[in-house]
DNA sequence: AGCATCGATGTCAGGATCTGTCATCACTTA
DNA sequence: TAAGTGATGACAGATCCTGACATCGATGCT
């Protein structure tokens, strides 16, 4: 511990939201939002390499949610199933964050450099999602294809959740999704 | 016309490029570019909003070879036919820029910014594909649906036809990932 | 020819993002 | 008690990007 008040990152993501909130991403400076964490910008950018990650929590925990469930599945599940095995652990993790995921996507959705870095995160859980599956055995290509069609269905599902103003069941509707994209693909 | 060079956009693509290659993205600063160019970093910031945006010409143009098949593609065909259309219409223009592709992809495999853009450019394609299967009538969802699988077709056969050496049939490999797409999710 | 206008560029000032470097201070451990 | 460790502060500076105004050649009108 050092000298100082506790979760130093935590209080500048809690600052940075509520300042975006308020006068929106362009008109905060990080100076302003390390100013209301009682810190200063130094700080922030040792905790965060960029002014959009503040809104983008630990990447390896999100990510750890899919791959281990996909590590899980059993030995014989086919590489759509081992898929949905992750899907399903990582979507449900995300109940009851309901409110909260609307919030900060209202955020995100009115700034170009947020819904850029949400792209990011986007392309490396496709490459978490291939890793997984090639851990498991799953040939590179159809990993990766795999892995796309995995991102795709939960992108389009995580989008249609926070759309939605009451808290629906996140697995169920990335299964659907992932259903239809069958239907479309055939 | 102006009283100087012509093509001042063109010349800063071209300047760009040939630094980045010579000392990487980093290390070369708008003010480098604009003054190979013969031109100022105010110039610049006139011709690209940002300094990744060098890399990635008219967007307008480039999108307008997916929707303009799309938009033409016979009154009776499915989503996904009038998506394969476009698909081959878009990959049809590479031929013969396989050597550039390379040099370009690079250049922008080496840099996160310019990895990050590309991404963005990805986003926007799915955004285009799925308008123009709207415009045919496509339901909104199914639109979005299908302009995903369509993206994540492009995406993975550009990137194995700019890994080989040789130049291959760009239209040719993405009907075949489009194919293993269907087998992944069958 | 002479003149007004327009569009692209130059010039300058300045704010914001992000980095390098070194000092500081409390907590830990020997 | 003293050295070590790790997070933070303080400061300087490079680069990105924007706003405001000046400049100058081309164009078109009279």
């Amino acid at each position: 511990m050092g000298r100082w008040e506790p979760d130093a990152r935590g209080r500048l993501a809690q600052a940075a939201l509520e300042l975006f909130l308020e006068r929106g991403y362009d008109a905060t400076t990080v100076a302003d939002i390390a100013a209301r964490a009682g810190l200063t910008e130094r700080t922030f950018f040792r905790q965060f390499s960029d002014k959009r990650e503040v809104l983008f929590g630990d990447p390896a925990a999100y990510f750890a949610t899919f791959t281990d469930a996909i590590a899980s599945a059993p030995a014989a599940a086919k590489p759509l199933e081992a898929l949905s095995a992750g899907l399903d652990a990582a979507t449900a993790a995300f109940a009851g964050m309901h409110p909260y995921a609307r919030l900060r996507q209202s955020v995100i959705d009115a700034n170009a450099p947020l819904r850029e870095r949400e792209q990011i995160k986007r392309a490396h859980l496709v490459d978490e999602l291939s890793e997984a599956l090639r851990r498991r055995g799953v040939a590179e290509s159809t990993a990766r294809l795999t892995a796309e069609l995995g991102a795709v269905a939960f992108h389009l599902a995580f989008q249609r959740w926070v759309q939605a103003e009451e808290e629906l069941d996140l697995t169920a509707l990335t299964r659907e999704v992932l259903a239809e994209l069958r239907a479309a693909a055939a």
